[in-house]
DNA sequence: TGCTTTTATCGAACCGGTTCGATACACATG
DNA sequence: CATGTGTATCGAACCGGTTCGATAAAAGCA
């Protein structure tokens, strides 16, 4: 059998109480007596319980971490490796971190995830976009929520979301720097809050340089940013006659998409087209020609919002937007144009 | 707050323990009281607190799912897909699952996952190869564990395999089926007990077929199942001048190397040369030509490792062994050998 | 010295379940 | 009719923590 707190107290002369109190650095302790205490934990090798601590303080010490199958076991990682930040990081504050897949596209009313329904978690973190209806459940519930990577709007719940502005005006200034005036901008779907936050970065620095944008140079395709709209969006745009030095594209995925249409329309990369990502995923580096992009450290992100989360829980307060930062990540798919034929 | 199972009692008009005993479905109990404290569990919309729960009856409802970081942040989804499996089967049992990654490669001494520490489950999970060290400490603890994936020798706990023999044993047929006799075995590391396992089913299904084996025909690499380890072992198989028309891999990775080394020879796929892999990773099907290989089926070896799992954790007994089923994906790299010119 | 404030510890009550002996009625049996 | 057995429910004790008012010694102050 595990000690208890009582079998710690009859070891240190005290009562349970007391032990609380050292436990939970409450009250008044004397020195003496807290050493007392804290020696005879060690010599029991004592651990709380969890169940009796959660019971008599009515929270779980769990948070709830969901996510979209879809996006979960997608081939890149990207959102296991924000869990693990999140994991990671929930071991400094002593919570327990549930993870559950909802369905993506759930057509048929899911069911809750089951820490919510039966009220054990004490904050809750959606990692990427989810279903509007699961979203506005779980409002509802009153419970600390925040979201990640995903900004929901008529959400008024804490976020913590990739500086996409940010990011973009930097692949943007790159492309620039490098000499390029014509510069696309290739997405997927138009309307995802990523997206749009991408195109506006892209805005801002063709601004910043004088460039002035054009409707031409810019092209979405479908409604998810997948290589194959990302090719589709970029066939379209080449054909219709507009030919860009460089591109901006709306994430790797995208990217890659511009590059097999590249290819296939012969184009030589990147002499006749640079070409930035968004995200480096793993396939970044070992496409050819290696990616340029931005890189977001998912493990950062996710330790963020643990730590939003738990200033939440434990402080209280209204709903925050945090953005985590960027990094220009330089390879080979980014050069210089072509000297103009004039 | 929420309703407790005295509230219950009290709308329904009987005694705490007669809703606690409804709920476990023990003693006997009246149709119509029954159904009157369902009714009034119903009105209040109750759960039973899990803390109290868990106090009461010493178990946390929670199970440890572990796994080595480098494995589950790997870009293919293996473990991801096998720990969704297992968290799908879990809610059927009322169970939550904490997943904790841990060092692979621990040089240092790593702490214990926290929830074993604390005595915070009822069951472990370990899901890969992990540390020898980790394995043993774990087993210490005498926590009812189950190793999914991961044949840990001198591990005397449940463990759930893939019917590696049986997958090698229906590919290597279904060359035997469309003709060829003269089947290489291309691996990379020799050792690795999954390699092993396939070898063996190699070989029986040769056996079965009245087809005599040969130390040519079977060549490894390195120290890992790799695509470039694959490649090398192919290349200096058929520059020692053994020709044969098809070949078993000891997994997809190796299999994409044949695939390269081969167009590499000029030899043309899969009209000169017929290719199986084994795990159907998500490349296998973008390849050219798309590999035929051996299915597995990650999310049921999840949900299987979760039902020996509570099967040990509620019924006790020895420990077991149990082989999840394979299957065979005919794709576009096997088709018939060329008919032979004498 | 007498009185207030600060420091230090105790112990009973409580959190929300589960367990199990006590109790009591209904019905069958000899 | 006495006794035994199966059915049905109750309620007190318990699981292992936390909380907080009570208590008292020590320190500060007039």
């Amino acid at each position: 059998m595990a000690p208890t707190i009582r079998d710690v107290a009859k070891l240190a002369n005290v009562a349970p109480s007391t032990v609380s109190a050292v436990l939970n650095d409450k009250r008044y302790i004397k020195a003496e007596t807290r050493a007392r205490i804290l020696s005879a934990i060690q010599k029991l090798d004592y651990t709380p319980s969890r169940s009796a601590r959660g019971l008599a303080n009515r929270t779980s010490g769990n948070i709830g971490f969901i996510v979209a199958n879809t996006h979960f076991s997608h081939a890149e990682p990207f959102y296991t490796r924000v869990f693990l930040g999140v994991e990671f990081e929930a071991r400094h504050h002593d919570l327990y971190v549930l993870l559950t897949s909802v369905n993506g596209k759930a057509q048929k009313p899911e069911p809750m995830p089951r820490f919510l329904l039966e009220q054990n978690v004490d904050g809750v973190l959606i990692a990427g976009r989810v279903p509007d209806k699961l979203l506005k459940e779980v409002m509802q519930r009153k419970v600390p929520t925040v979201l990640v990577d995903y900004d929901g709007k008529a959400c008024d719940c804490s976020k913590v979301l990739i500086d996409n502005e940010e990011g973009a005006r930097a692949a943007t200034a790159h492309l620039l720097d490098l000499g390029h005036r014509d510069i696309a901008f290739v997405g997927g779907e138009k309307d995802h809050p990523s997206a749009v936050e991408r195109l506006r970065g892209y805005h801002q620095a063709l601004a910043t340089a004088k460039v002035a944008p054009s409707e031409e140079l810019e092209v979405f395709e479908g409604d998810t940013m997948s290589t194959e709209n990302g090719s589709k969006a970029f066939t379209r745009m080449w054909k219709s006659g507009t030919h860009p030095t460089a591109v901006v594209c709306a994430n790797d995925a995208t990217a890659f998409g511009v590059q097999l249409a590249a290819k296939e329309l012969k184009l030589k990369l990147p002499e006749d087209l640079s070409l930035m990502g968004f995200d480096d995923v793993v396939m970044s580096g070992l496409v050819d020609p290696p990616l340029s992009t931005i890189r977001v450290d998912k493990e950062e992100l996710g330790a963020t919002a643990l730590r939003v989360l738990v200033d939440r829980i434990r402080r209280g307060g209204g709903a925050t937007t945090t953005r985590v930062g960027v990094e220009l990540i330089q390879r080979g798919s980014t050069m210089p144009p072509r000297e103009k034929k004039n």
